[in-house]
DNA sequence: TTCGTAATTATCATATAGTGATAATTTGGC
DNA sequence: GCCAAATTATCACTATATGATAATTACGAA
């Protein structure tokens, strides 16, 4: 083990599900002696990725809070979020959760999201969490951007074993591509239908898409279109706001 | 430069201000050759903690956000904060931003927020921002439950330069322990008064603190009562969930 | 409080892995 | 398809992480 990714695999074993570890049970879990983990630990502490608890338990640290600001703060994908996500969920035409979310390894994870007032359904897509990429109307969008060996890639990795599984997957996506929409029902979570765009930067290399999640009942068809009328009009605001950022880069640097 | 330091010192240069560096920046920086940085750039873009972005540059990476939401899952005084806050500003008698926050080095920071609808005033207890210590009915909160050489080191470290002064401030401490409440006025932001009471769990080393910050106009004195009461069941309400926390850990634990 | 066990830190010889100057290669803009 | 800048690879040299062990500290139970 070498390098960051001695402490990165200690940061990785704090989970939702096991949010708690002692040195000891680290130690065990990465095959190393406890008084390497101890020296580790207590650097990570110093720095406050990690904070020393009840029992001679550690958990997660504040640093982390701290980073996630500034990242927010930065990001040009989510700070777009930040300014127009409650804005399209005010302007939705159904009670829903919007959510932004974008390409992160060969996952899908939403960065930002709003949801209407009276929407109170638990949803998978939460901001942080990574998705498999070949389910749900959000990964799908994010996907139909990729091409060639990028795509292969990120295929090969996923659930989707055999040539004609992915080749009628890819088939799906080329179609989501020229019409830049995509929609689901339950295939996520069942009784709620998906329905979401791309968003793209180039220069950025940014993939990721827009997505409107809401209850799967009968006025969905006549609905739906109006859901996409507002995905694409806000998609196109995340894009352009994007794209000033990249303007203000290319003026710094010059 | 060593361990995890190495690392940290880069994340550690990027910020709300500058989110964007390329190699050569950091290498200058941190005094350090290109060769070297490349490489520890490498390990980070990896890990996901850093992006490279356009022209060159690097920005802070999703992973940062994939460990906000494992913290924020686990940590009991975020989970607490998650569940609670929005309920306190809803039973809030003023319009206002409710703010968790706890010690963090040798500062203070919200760590979960909730605001009425109606009140759209920038604050700068923003979550994720690392504030002095020693400003702010937030801060003091907090400060107050701190003794002996655990509060002085804090002192040290803050803007209270000379004995006379942190004298004084430790008197003005003392009041705000035992009574269980400290108010501000216009000290951290101008127009804004801060309310904030308490929040404290021994076993799982938490010190922290719930506001409520309003505007300051001539309802004040009349509001403020009902403003602490309010701020006190909560807080209640937030350390018992903690609490239980702790009773579930022990009851793993044997 | 004292005791005793577990947790944590310190020590140090050894081996490993990071360093940094340089060269080779790739990338991206005209 | 060209050139300059960005990025990666190479490698001898050290600095530093390692891990077994010992020393110390913290903590729960009598």
């Amino acid at each position: 083990m070498a390098g960051f990714e001695r402490y990165y695999k200690i940061l990785r074993l704090f989970s939702e599900e096991k949010g708690l570890w002692t040195v000891a049970e680290i130690a065990k879990s990465l095959n190393k002696p406890t008084s390497t983990i101890y020296r580790n630990v207590r650097e990570l502490v110093a720095a406050g990725f990690l904070e020393s608890t009840v029992g001679s338990h550690f958990r997660l640290g504040s640093a982390i809070v701290e980073f996630d600001r500034t990242n927010s703060k930065t990001d040009p994908l989510i700070r777009s979020g930040l300014d127009y996500l409650e804005g399209c969920a005010a302007a939705s035409p159904v009670s829903c959760s919007i959510v932004l979310a974008r390409l992160y390894g060969n996952t899908v994870m939403c960065v930002a999201d709003a949801r209407t007032e009276k929407f109170n359904r638990v949803t998978s897509y939460e901001r942080g969490r990574p998705m498999p990429i070949t389910r749900g109307a959000t990964s799908r969008a994010i996907l139909a951007q990729l091409r060639g060996r990028r795509l292969n890639r990120v295929l090969q990795a996923s659930e989707l074993k055999g040539d004609t599984e992915q080749g009628q997957f890819i088939t799906e996506l080329k179609e989501i591509r020229s019409s830049r929409m995509s929609t689901t029902r339950g295939e996520v979570d069942p009784g709620l239908i998906g329905c979401a765009v791309p968003v793209t930067n180039k220069d950025l290399g940014i993939e990721a898409s827009l997505s409107c999640i809401f209850v799967d009942d009968d006025t969905v068809s006549k609905v739906t279109p109006k859901v996409f009328a507002n995905l694409w009009s806000f998609a196109k605001l995340i894009e352009n706001q994007m794209q000033s950022v990249v303007d203000e880069i290319a003026a710094t640097t010059h």
